[in-house]
DNA sequence: TCTTATGATTGTAG
DNA sequence: CTACAATCATAAGA
């Protein structure tokens, strides 16, 4: 079986091998150990096959850590980071801003002048939050519920599953959608 | 471009 | 953990 599963490339393999590598040093919080491995890398073309969060993110860091901030931008706005990310990325992003700004002029930065900085540099869309829009169909089906259990909105957790998988959302979305609109609706109903 | 609608997060309380 | 209010950020609409 399986005649059409090509047989991995050695690149593939390479990949696979470097975001296992990756994920144990990350789990280990071994920062050390990622500067290392990230170091056997001259450049990026890896990081550019492997459309892989943590290696974008060690690959940032260890760019950020060399002092090759290009490099680092380069990576931050190329990539969608997740929203567990962002503090941390959106951090580097500023300190890398702050120390090039400080090193044109020649001395550390005082709060108006990192305030300039992060003027000039804003964080680019791919590390801060972002809204993301349900299926069309998963609407219907939400009110649909919401409406026929209105005496009592709040789905238990079996009911919330049912319409997670009804809909393809996650549990916690389903639970967010009750929330915003048991809020809105019952506000709206106040006065 | 400005406004609205809405998904997600945060902080609080239980 | 959950529900909730308040708030944020932004996709979509005007």
């Amino acid at each position: 079986m399986n005649m059409n599963a090509e047989i991995p490339s050695l690149a593939k393999l390479a990949i696979a091998k470097i975001i296992e590598r990756c994920e144990q040093l990350e789990n280990n919080k071994d920062i050390e150990g990622m500067y290392a491995f990230m170091a056997l890398f001259p450049r990026p073309i890896l990081c550019e096959l492997a459309d892989n969060e943590l290696i974008q993110k060690a690959w940032a860091q260890f760019c950020f850590y060399i002092g090759n901030y290009t490099e680092m931008y380069r990576t931050l706005k190329n990539h969608q980071f997740s929203h567990w990310n962002h503090q941390e990325l959106q951090t580097m992003w500023y300190e890398a801003r702050y120390k090039e700004a400080a090193k044109q002029r020649g001395r550390n930065l005082d709060d108006a002048a990192k305030c300039r900085v992060r003027k000039k540099f804003p964080l680019p869309r791919t590390i801060r939050k972002r809204r993301h829009v349900f299926n069309k169909r998963s609407h219907p089906i939400l009110r649909e519920h919401f409406l026929s259990v209105l005496h009592n909105p709040y789905p238990d957790a079996a009911t919330k599953k049912d319409l997670a998988d009804q809909t393809g959302l996650t549990p916690m979305q389903v639970s967010n959608w009750f929330n915003n609109l048991r809020h809105r609706f019952f506000a709206a109903n106040r006065t």
